[in-house]
RNA sequence: GGAGGGGUUCCCGAGUGGCCAAAGGGAACAGACUGUAAAUCUGUCGGCGUAAGCCUUCGGAGGUUCGAAUCCUCCCCCCUCCA
């Protein structure tokens, strides 16, 4: 048995807040397999680095042998997180709940283990909730508790627009822990709200409250904005290795630290220790790049993998050699550069092709890296590599 | 139900008859510098065309006009206040 203050640090590992870490002990005092639950949206299966943070952390307490609910939240899918747009979205049909659920399994069971995961739905319960039932929830919460909502009352000062509806989804949220008997909720710092409703109606049906436990949001390639899929600066977890290792790669030092303080195994004893090495000038940033990168793709795609991106990473950035696997365009008649860089697909118009060409972005790398810069300029028979911009390439066979 | 404010190019946002493919900012892309980092500087940033120019775009449909994102009519959508 590990001793509960072993247990506290590793569940408390790079968590903004535990309420009530109290609570907490005493849950692990009683040894009991604690029931850890997290809800995630029915729509969008892709996992990317950003969910995985709070999947690590279930991944915790599974070690310690606790029991995981992995919630799809496919009835307040429904209802939407307020976020003042006031729709409510269309429900998924059973199929497509039960396909992205298998979608979500793939991923997650990366990095969970399935002999301690459940995952549950909660339509299952909320489809049998009553217009009774829901007047009853609806009595356990008072309107001045939900506009403590930080997103309600900014809008009502705004005087903007709140649907009603919108209640209802801390409410159906808080009620999953309620159905589930949660011990443990786990979510995002903006989820506390939500988290946080839970705990008192699982007090309203007489239920010992959830202990909640908020992760940090994790910022998305951009450095600012957090990861999603909607805004573009994710990484999903199913992408080949070379894009996950191309985009670690891409991030700024700074996002660095971040990634690393969230998603490496790595103690913050040592990274601390590499902060300060760098800051020295005693370790160049970019190996410990590499190191966050190779740690990362190595997780979903195995070393080999992880080493072998690291490898072509350094052959095609550091020293300019061309990768593998590069798309092949076959000219069959006389084509202008321009027509090449647009019917490959490269380009999304010739006019874009034509400015790359101008603003001496492509180039030849086999032949000394001499650029084309004329928008007419035709290839002799032969075979090609072309280099546009700093990562795109095309191989391109003339035949004629 | 009444009064008012809006819908502009990927996003924000200026423009209120021609000089508007439409200011400015952001994003993005390219070049320089580098470590495919950041910061900075430079350039590009609807489509076709070597170009002149042509075509498509300012919520939708009509209309006025030599000419409309800008004016008129109808419609759709969003927001605020009052009830």
């Amino acid at each position: 048995m590990i001793p509960v203050e072993e247990q506290l640090a590793l569940i408390k590992r790079g968590a903004v807040e535990v309420i009530e870490e109290k609570e907490l002990v005493e849950k692990i005092k009683t040894r009991k397999v604690l029931r850890v639950k997290a809800g995630f949206d029915p729509t969008a299966p892709d996992l990317h680095l950003g969910h995985t943070v709070l999947i690590h952390k279930l991944r915790h307490f599974q070690e310690l042998g606790h029991q995981v609910i992995f919630l799809i939240g496919d009835f307040t899918g429904m209802i939407g997180d307020p976020t003042g747009k006031s729709e409510t979205r269309k429900k998924l049909t059973r199929e497509e709940v039960l396909k992205n659920a298998e979608t979500y399994k793939e991923q997650i069971f990366k990095i969970l283990d399935p002999e301690k995961t459940e995952i549950a739905f909660n339509s299952s319960w909320m489809d049998k909730f009553s217009a009774a039932d829901f007047v009853e929830l609806c009595s356990k919460y008072t309107v001045a508790r939900m506009m403590e909502r930080d997103d309600f009352s900014k809008r009502w000062k705004e005087n903007r627009p709140i649907s009603i509806h919108e209640f209802l989804y801390p409410l159906v949220q808080g009620y999953d822990s309620v159905a589930l008997q949660a011990d443990v909720e786990l979510g995002g710092t903006d989820q506390k709200f939500n988290l946080l409703v839970g705990r008192a109606l699982q007090r309203e049906y007489g239920q010992e409250p959830q202990v909640i436990l908020t992760m940090p949001i994790l910022e998305g390639l951009d450095g600012v904005q957090k990861m999603s899929k909607s805004l573009g600066n994710y990484i999903g977890i199913t992408e080949p290795a070379k894009d996950m290792f191309g985009k670690l790669m891409s991030i700024s030092d700074e996002l660095m630290w971040r990634y690393y303080e969230l998603l490496s195994s790595k103690s913050m004893a040592e990274i601390e220790k590499m902060k300060e090495q760098v800051s020295k000038g005693e370790l160049h940033p970019k190996k410990c790049k590499e190191e966050l990168a190779l740690e990362i793709t190595t997780r979903y795609h195995g070393v080999e993998a992880a080493r072998k991106e690291l490898e072509a990473f350094n052959l095609v950035f550091a020293k300019g050699n061309i990768p593998e696997d590069i798309p092949v365009f076959e000219v069959k008649e006389k084509k202008t550069i321009v027509d090449i860089l647009f019917e490959s697909g490269l380009c999304k118009s010739k006019g874009e092709a034509k400015r790359l060409c101008i603003q001496k972005a492509i180039h030849l790398p086999e032949r000394d890296n001499q650029s084309i810069t004329a928008i007419d300029f035709v290839f002799e028979p032969g075979e090609y590599v072309l280099k546009v911009g700093k990562k795109r390439f095309l191989k391109v066979i003339v035949d004629k």
